[in-house]
DNA sequence: TCTGGGGTCCTAGGACCC
DNA sequence: TCTGGGGTCCTAGGACCC
């Protein structure tokens, strides 16, 4: 038997987790994470307060309408990306096979480090112990044979739980497990399965995959294949992952904008954003996306336009994202405001001479990268917007489930 | 004080070239 | 004058993930 030991590990509650952590005033108690001002949702909340009806995507009101007591705490990213940061450094002491997924989320292929570690349940309880030692907080762990498998399995105990799937095991756990529990079948996939009479991954993985092509073109075959448990996708470890494809900010206002003026503000101040990551991942690219999204919060609308020369200066983006803004005529004041930098190309940079140099700048340049993205770094502009139309702080939360917003569906 | 922000991948249709 | 195909690039939009 030749398998891969994947583990996927899921840390619980992440945000509140490091918070109650932080706080012993917290700890035991009902409590949400948000971001800065007031149009935001919450993004991870305590158990105690998930026992009273708080989920992620509600807005305050909303959770402590069903939890009175609930108590709010502003997220810091820094704590965060630090804590994922040294959480991740953990796992590498066990395999150089890490992904980081997410935050809160990372796959390791322990393949080769069993017959070091004796095990991969002895494994998953050593990094278990040494988070909780080390950052007073509990994580779930699945141990499969692949990474789809992993994560469903990491999914099924919760919080501080431990769930291996065999290999001999994985038909079996899949024969009446409803599609959707799997890594990338959503609302509107389950949807369309289910109109073909297919419910379960047992269902799924017998279905005739010349039918599943034709309804679902080529993701048909890798649709077949999730339904059996098969996945081959390797874990991808830090420094080895492709290079980014596109380099994006967008927020939303503390209060919906019509002053051309104060658009335009907003957008160089966007584009200051862009730009400097992109330059910090060394990257230009060729096409700018303006998004929009008007006050009645469901329209919105998205135009793109591709240069002639790739461009990662801030003005240059600005100057692009106005020539968008320049073709269109508002219908409503402006919600949100976003810019995205796509068509990338990657410039040559020097590389240090030797190999072990070459891998430590490429472990820092990924971790830099997943920092960034889940917003670990203060951008500053400073001077250039006055005041109070500025967008509060970014917190991405770890755990976007359809509970909310999206949940507002029209049909 | 209703409803976030960061991405990736896929499809469809049009323009344009050979 | 009418007819066809393949390939590439581009825009727009949707589904999915965290």
């Amino acid at each position: 038997m030749n398998h891969r030991t994947i583990l996927h590990i899921d840390m619980n509650a992440f945000f509140a987790s490091v918070e109650q952590s932080a706080n012993p005033d917290l700890r035991g108690k009902p409590i949400a994470v948000v971001g800065g001002h007031g149009r935001t949702v919450i993004t991870t909340s305590s158990y105690e307060a998930r026992a009273k009806g708080v989920k992620t995507g509600m807005a305050v009101w909303e959770g402590k309408r069903s939890c009175p007591e609930l108590i709010i705490v502003v997220g810091d990213n820094r704590k965060y990306t630090h804590t994922s940061t040294k959480i991740n450094e953990i796992f590498r002491d066990y395999t150089p096979e890490v992904e980081a997924f997410s935050i809160d989320e990372s796959w390791l292929d322990v393949t080769h480090s069993l017959s070091i570690f004796g095990s991969a349940v002895n494994i998953a309880y050593q990094i278990k112990a040494r988070i909780r030692h080390s950052f007073g907080i509990t994580c779930s762990i699945g141990i499969a044979p692949n990474k789809l498998l992993a994560k469903l399995a990491s999914d099924m105990q919760k919080p501080d739980g431990l769930t291996i799937i065999e290999p001999q095991d994985v038909a079996r756990v899949l024969e009446s497990l409803p599609i959707k529990e799997l890594c990338g079948i959503g609302r509107k996939m389950e949807r369309h399965l289910n109109l073909m009479s297919l419910y379960t991954c047992g269902e799924l993985g017998r279905c005739d995959e010349a039918r599943l092509t034709r309804r679902f073109g080529v993701s048909g075959r890798r649709l077949k294949e999730m339904g059996q448990g098969i996945d081959n996708s390797p874990v991808i470890q830090f420094g080895q992952e492709e290079d980014v494809k596109s380099v994006g900010h967008s927020s939303t206002l503390e209060r919906d904008i019509d002053d051309p003026a104060e658009i335009r503000r907003f957008l160089l101040r966007l584009s200051e954003m862009v730009g400097s990551r992109a330059r910090r991942y060394n990257v230009s690219g060729r096409t700018i996306h303006l998004y929009v999204r008007y006050a009645d919060f469901f329209s919105s609308w998205g135009k793109q336009t591709t240069l002639k020369k790739y461009i990662n200066q801030s003005d240059e983006i600005y100057k692009a994202a106005l020539s968008i803004l320049d073709t269109v005529e508002l219908e409503q004041p402006v919600r949100l405001l976003g810019i995205t930098l796509s068509n990338l190309k990657h410039q040559a940079e020097q590389l240090p001479l030797f190999e072990d140099e070459r891998k430590k700048l490429f472990a820092t340049q990924a971790m830099d990268k997943i920092n960034d993205r889940f917003g670990g770094r203060v951008v500053t502009y400073g001077s250039l917007l006055p005041g109070k139309a500025a967008a509060g702080n970014h917190v991405i939360p770890p755990s976007w489930r359809p509970d909310g917003i999206k949940n507002i569906d029209m049909e």
